[in-house]
DNA sequence: TGTACATCAGTGAACGCGCGTTCACTGATGTAC
DNA sequence: TGTACATCAGTGAACGCGCGTTCACTGATGTAC
């Protein structure tokens, strides 16, 4: 592809090479000179559009928490066909983000980005957990009031099993294992909603 | 302390000055020289002791794995003083070796180390990941075997969880939490026992 | 017990490298007249 | 429609830095006689 001088739209390419980069070579493997080469530019061309290499990651990381905080509300579809559906979709976009936009994940989950540097970030952070967050509360009223714990307290739970088989069984720290990821997620929230009370105790 | 021109135990020091280092600054924060600087020590030095910069943090994580290994089969116990309370006490266990042991804890899960390029942490992973494999299989006798998931399933999900909530909630990449990691775990854990058939649905 | 000597843990200087960042600049674009 | 000019996106060279690693060396230790 060639192009003049000025490059179009140089602010998203960077973007998408820096994302390139980091699904191809962890989180570490990305620099801003690297990026800018595989945008076919300069590396001071990146201060044009990015006050410096975080802030380029932290754009990445950005956009990754909006198409994450999308793709929940999708699954949650405010919380049809039944809320317990909504809720099971919901666990099951989280894992299928990461193994969808492994770049994206890993520039929010494992790139040591601090959300607090980057006002932005937390927000759009915030939306995603949101949702996740609703689709509890959605779910926690279909429990008599005396055995429900509270919402957020569910969504914690699913977040962090979420969360688990991701960086274990996909990402691959916690050595292989004889089920895909997928399938370990599955089962572990079928458990859990029967200990809920929300599934009959029969398989 | 002083000593002289040669250190007596300067293996050991480095180990110690790279898990101090980590603990502060995260795993990035890892340096070969400033290790060897810790330790009052040239760069050149380590190389006595290791075969350079990777190997010095695999042996960290090597002894995170030691210890961590050694703390799930205290807690476990041989499955006294039963077997919910040996599986419990070892989720338990997974929490408090990364609050109490964070540098070992992030040599091992967020340094971006690959088992593979070292057989002997490999190994030591293993003998951990066998004793919840135990504690599983052990709690899985008490079900009917009919409605009984495979016991490393089981333990893969306590895992999956626990890394989340350790990752989310205690090293704090999911934002703040109105609970301590310590209960959100227990919690998650209570309800899955009580999914799985292994505790009474009253609270 | 005293001395010669082999061993080897640590030194200090140097290396090449790639990083993020800066700066004065240049060339393309698009707008005013 | 044609030209002058302001704007600003990208260049290219340079910087200082800290990194991991190497090498010839030196000084402490401990053992053989």
């Amino acid at each position: 592809m060639k192009r003049g001088y000025h490059h179009g739209n140089l602010r998203q390419a960077l973007v998408e090479a820096a994302l390139a980069l980091i699904a191809e070579r962890g989180p570490q493997g990305f620099t801003l000179s690297e990026a800018a080469k595989a945008a076919d530019v300069t590396p001071a061309a990146v201060y044009r559009h990015f006050t410096g290499r975080d802030e380029l990651l932290a754009e990445v990381a950005r956009q990754g928490f909006d198409i994450f905080a999308a793709l929940l509300e999708f699954a949650y579809d405010e919380g049809r066909p039944t809320s317990l559906a909504a809720f099971e979709a919901t666990g099951r976009a989280y894992l299928a983000f990461a193994r969808k936009y492994p770049g994206h994940y890993q520039a929010m989950f494992e790139s040591g980005l601090q959300p607090g540097n980057h006002p932005g970030l937390a927000q759009v952070a915030a939306k995603a957990r949101d949702t996740m967050d609703r689709a509890a509360d959605h779910l926690a009223r279909a429990l008599p009031e005396t055995r429900r714990p509270p919402a957020r307290m569910i969504s914690a739970h699913v977040w962090a099993t979420s969360h688990g088989v991701v960086e274990l069984y996909l990402r691959g720290n916690g050595g292989p294992q004889p089920w895909a990821p997928e399938d370990i997620l599955e089962t572990a929230i079928g458990i859990y909603l029967r200990g809920l009370g929300l599934l009959s105790p029969d398989k």
